[in-house]
DNA sequence: TATGAATGAGTATTCATTCAT
DNA sequence: CATGAATGAATACTCATTCAT
């Protein structure tokens, strides 16, 4: 009751907020350096862009991977989260996957390195590529299921292929001279079953 | 004989051809490392697998690009020069785009990293660019622009396009859980045009 | 009473004893810690340990010297009171002079890393040195002294020098091949004066 | 006949004689930080006191264990050779055994530190620990067996408890009020057999 | 008075690149 | 021309200590 509460009268930890809020600052921080400058900047530059010292960010987040994470946490689970729903709401269950892997595009085309990151072998990632991939896998897998039982697409391709298909087409998107929508969009039409005959 | 002159011809000869046995051992060595370590590796295991000095490798190769394109060169102009007879024996010029395709899928997907650095804007990697897309956006415009006369693709995407698509997707290819080759069928199959209905 | 005054003395008493309870707290978790991790550990770990924060223990402890004094006084005190009882009781001051030495070593090899930092020459440990030596070098000297006048011991060692060469034997004590012990009880031996031939 | 030869005319690696120069320098360097710092002193410091980039010292040295080692090796070495002889010229084995431990105590007490490390329990200092022991202890023990055997001093003390008894009275022998080879004196006299009766 | 978040100095190590021999 | 020794910038990470809350 006195405890950890937030609504009471008490507060109790004062502390608490202003963490948060420093918290907050580093993520926006962090986020502003990872566009500019890549997943991988210089944790300093993460440090001086946030103002604070280099301490503060481990202390915060241990590991690249756990600040990288926290970054795009937000992003990536209400990515996530749209998946059902795009598949109750879509005409065909290809057009859910389309759509689902536009939004995922979205996300990915405006993250400066990260889509490079993701496909990094280096073990410092592995938290990250362990959370990308328990949070969207599944999610992915659910919509192409349904669109290869609906027999609209092929079937010889796992959501984890396709997803890191994906990742990898939004890799240099900062280029005005490569659309990667388009070519994200050619991958998913190139998906579809060619007509019985 | 367009060397300073060294009196006899004897003392010249030889030189040369030992200079480019060198550069020739330097590009195999190169080649060797390349497959191990990607194209990254450092220049330190280069000249040690080569068997000479650092210095000897910054004098062929000033920079790393020089040095990559030099190892890739044969290959990357067979693939070029492989396109026009492609088109004018293929059934189809989407087919013939399709095979030349999977020729430079081939190609990409024996070379650690390569593709990761074909990405990367690092501005040491400017020759390295120029040269591939010198040589390989015109063969690749030539197939497109045939297959979306003959009605068979769609005709909004460009040539160089395409190539940076088809390299992103060879990026991670090393793992045995990602088929580059299918992934890039997929999206060769994604260009065709949806039949006139 | 000798704190500013809060008006009832029913708020002021309770504060005293949280803070002598804290302070033995910290005592108590600090010698855990030195015992686990060596008089050096991180200051958080003991802090950690006792469930305050690291603020906590320097305001009651300035220095780490201090902290390392304040845990060690009641044995270091103990060991020091103990030397006029062992001189009256032993059979001969050499005797005596041994078992008081065999005391402070028993003290010393439980204590990970306390020997070691007892002869550092770091500036931050000279109030330790400073306690150590005023608290125990006058009670060697008397045993030393005693034996020397009972013509047991060679006279041209102090007692300081004694205590270090002590004090150095306990070093790495924790390593199973090594018995501090027995070396210091070599040691105590050469003291004897050779016999008159 | 021309391959790294020395004594020949040639003259073939010229830079041979400029590394070796140098590494001579960076052991002199290395040795007078050593002994203002102790050994574990910032490579940096060693390579400012050298003249010489961080770079250098890796380059000679690739672990600090490795730099140490060859700081002392010439010393250590002699040390070890001296045994057999002071054994066969030694009046009694005791006698030789306390002499080439002086040596030894001489060797330590100028390197600030060192014994200090000698017993650190530090992963890195591994090389270190077998380098010295396996030249010394060897030395040590037959030293000390040669003197059991003669029934002059007691037989429970292994070489190397006891090589790391003196080592450890080495330590603080900076200061002028510890005097580390009277007490290593102390400590070889206490090895004696008390006369039978 | 207690807390613990923030600070930032200090250190190790790698590797591209230069240049004396 | 070839060599490879030397250089030093770049970066990660820890932990003692301070100070706002």
């Amino acid at each position: 009751m006195n405890d950890s509460g937030e609504g009471t009268a008490q507060a109790a930890r004062p502390k608490r907020a202003d963490a948060r809020r420093n918290e907050a600052a580093l993520l926006d921080a962090a986020a502003a350096v990872f566009v500019a400058s890549g997943v991988e900047a210089p944790v300093r530059d993460i440090a001086a862009e946030a103002g604070v010292g280099v301490g503060t960010i481990y202390r915060h987040f241990p590991t690249r991977a756990d600040l990288i994470v926290a970054v795009y946490r937000h992003q990536v689970d209400a990515c996530a989260e749209a998946g059902p729903a795009l598949l109750a709401a879509g005409a065909t269950p290809h057009a859910a996957l389309a759509e689902w892997i536009n939004r995922f595009v979205d996300f990915l085309v405006t993250k400066h390195g990260l889509a490079a990151v993701l496909q990094s072998d280096n073990a410092g990632f592995d938290t990250l590529h362990t959370y990308f991939l328990d949070r969207l896998v599944p999610v992915c897998a659910e919509l192409l299921d349904a669109a290869v039982e609906a027999g609209e697409v092929r079937s010889d391709l796992g959501a984890l292929e396709l997803l890191r298909g994906v990742g990898n087409l939004c890799i240099g998107a900062e280029d005005p001279r490569y659309d990667a929508r388009r070519l994200v969009d050619v991958l998913i039409a190139g998906l579809r079953r060619p007509p019985a005959h």
